[in-house]
DNA sequence: TGATGTTTGAAACATCTGTTTGAAACGATT
DNA sequence: AATCGTTTCAAACAGATGTTTCAAACATCA
C-alpha cells in the first residue's frame, strides 16, 4: 500500500455499508460515525494522520476504541472519508467565487484575485475547521504519503486552468503558455500567509486582516500586469 | 518537553562530550558519529522525524542500535544536531548571495531577485540533500513540533529585513511600511516551487529550470515595481 | 602486561500503535 | 416474548517504537 490517496482518488465508498441507503449525514451529530468525523476533521487537521491515534480519535469522540475498524473498516479509511469531504468542500467554495465575479459586468483583475485570495484568508484568520484542510494538504504533499495525480487532477486540472482562462480574458497581453505559470506564482503568494498565519502575526507589526488582503491583491494585480507588459516588448 | 527546537534556539551542545574538546567533524565519516549524522541528513530531510525509526537510521550508518542514544542521548538530540547544521548552511547562503549581489556597481532589482531565487531553484532542481531541509523546516511549522520563534529570530530578522532593506535601495518609491509583507509575498513565489518542484514538472508542460527561474524574476520584479508605482498615486 | 576508560553489541524493557475478538447490550421485527 | 441483525464494550493481540542494560571488545597509558 504506497500511496494513502488512492482510496480517495477513485472516489471509493468508505462506510462498510452491505446496502447503498446508508448515506454520511453530517448534520446528525448523535451517532457515533458523525462524532468520529467531527473528530477526524479536528484532530487529524491539528495534528496530522501518523501523530493522531486511534485512542484519541475515539476519545474526542466519546466512543469505543474499536468503533473506527467497525464503522470504517480502518483509520486510513476514516481518514479518507473527512479528507475528501473537506477538499471538495474547499474546491468548489473557491470554483464558484471564480465563476461568481467572472459573471458580473466590468469585472477587472483586482475584483478576480480579491474573489480568489479574500475568503480563505479570512478563514484561516478565524481559525476556521476548514481552513485548516489545506495545511494538512500541503504536509501530506511534503510527506509524499500523498499520490501526486490526486493533487494534479482536483487541483490543477480544475481550479489552476479556470484561473488561468480567467486572468487570459481580463488582461489580454498575457502569453497563453505563461498562464499555469502565473498561476503558480499567484498561489504561492496565497498559499504563504494562509500556511505562515501565525508568523504574520508575529513578523507584520500592527498587521490587518484588511491591509494583509490588500497587500496581496495589489501585488499580485501588479505582478501580472507588469508581465504582460514586459511580454510584449 | 513542548517544542523539540528549543536546544537548536539555544543552541546547546548536542554531543556527550564530557570535555569540549570533541568537536563534530564532519569530513571524518569513519566514525560512528559521523556516519549517524550523515544517515539523518537523508532519513529526516526525505520522511520527516517521527516516520523515521532509530532502527533505519542504525541501518543506515551500518551501527548498531544503542549508537543513537550513547553518542548523541535521543533521538531528538541528534535530529536537532543535524537540523541546526543544515539550516545555519542554508541561511548563510542566502545572506552571502544578497551582500555579494548588493555590493556589485549598478545592481538591479532582477539581479538581486535572481541572486536570491536561482540557486535554491537550481539545488532543489537537482535534488540536493540540503534543499530538503527547507521543505523539513515547512512541515515541522506546519506540524507545530517546531517553535515559532526559532523562525522569526533565524529567519525575519536576519533574511527577512536584510532583503527589505535591499528592495527599498533598489526600488524607492516603495513605503517602508510595505517592506516586509512584499518580502513574504516574494518568499511565496519562491517557496512554492521550492516545495513542489515534483508537481510542477507534471502540471507545467515543457518547463525548463531558466524558464522557471525567470519566470519567477520577471513576476517578482513587476511586482514589486508596479507595487511602488501604486503607492504614489 | 595489566589496568582503565571508551565504544560496541545483542538482548531485553516498557510503552505505544492499529487491529481483532467475543461477549454483552440494544432495537426492531415476527 | 423470542429471534434477528446491529452496535458497543473491555480485553487482548501482534508488532513497532525509543530507550536501557550489561557484558564483550577496544584503545590508551602506566
Amino acid at each position: 500500500m504506497k500511496h494513502l490517496f488512492e482510496t480517495i482518488v477513485r472516489n471509493e465508498a468508505v462506510y462498510m455499508t452491505k446496502d447503498d441507503v446508508k448515506m454520511p449525514v453530517y448534520s446528525d451529530r448523535d451517532d457515533v460515525q458523525g462524532r468520529l468525523l467531527d473528530a477526524a476533521e479536528k484532530l487529524f487537521c491539528e495534528k496530522g494522520f501518523e501523530q493522531t491515534s486511534v485512542r484519541e480519535l475515539t476519545t474526542e469522540a466519546r466512543c469505543n476504541l474499536a468503533a473506527v475498524n467497525y464503522h470504517f473498516g480502518s483509520k486510513e479509511n476514516l481518514y479518507a472519508a473527512m479528507f475528501r469531504r473537506q477538499f471538495e468542500t474547499m474546491i468548489q467554495i473557491n470554483m464558484d467565487a471564480i465563476e461568481e465575479v467572472m459573471s458580473r459586468p466590468g469585472v477587472t483583475l483586482e475584483n478576480l484575485l480579491r474573489a480568489v485570495i479574500e475568503p480563505p484568508i479570512r478563514r484561516v484568520y478565524e481559525g476556521e475547521t476548514n481552513s485548516r484542510v489545506m495545511r494538512l494538504l500541503v504536509r501530506e504533499v511534503l510527506n509524499k504519503r500523498m499520490d501526486p495525480e490526486f493533487i494534479v487532477r482536483d487541483i490543477k486540472d480544475r481550479m489552476f486552468d479556470r484561473l488561468g482562462r480567467a486572468f487570459k480574458q481580463l488582461v489580454p497581453g498575457l502569453l497563453s503558455d505563461k498562464l499555469t505559470l502565473m498561476v503558480c506564482s499567484v498561489d504561492g503568494v496565497l498559499l504563504h500567509p494562509y500556511l505562515f498565519m501565525d508568523l504574520y502575526e508575529k513578523v507584520v507589526p500592527g498587521l490587518t486582516i484588511d491591509g494583509l488582503i490588500n497587500h496581496m491583491v495589489c501585488f499580485a494585480a501588479a505582478a501580472i500586469r507588469g508581465y504582460a507588459e514586459g511580454s510584449h516588448g
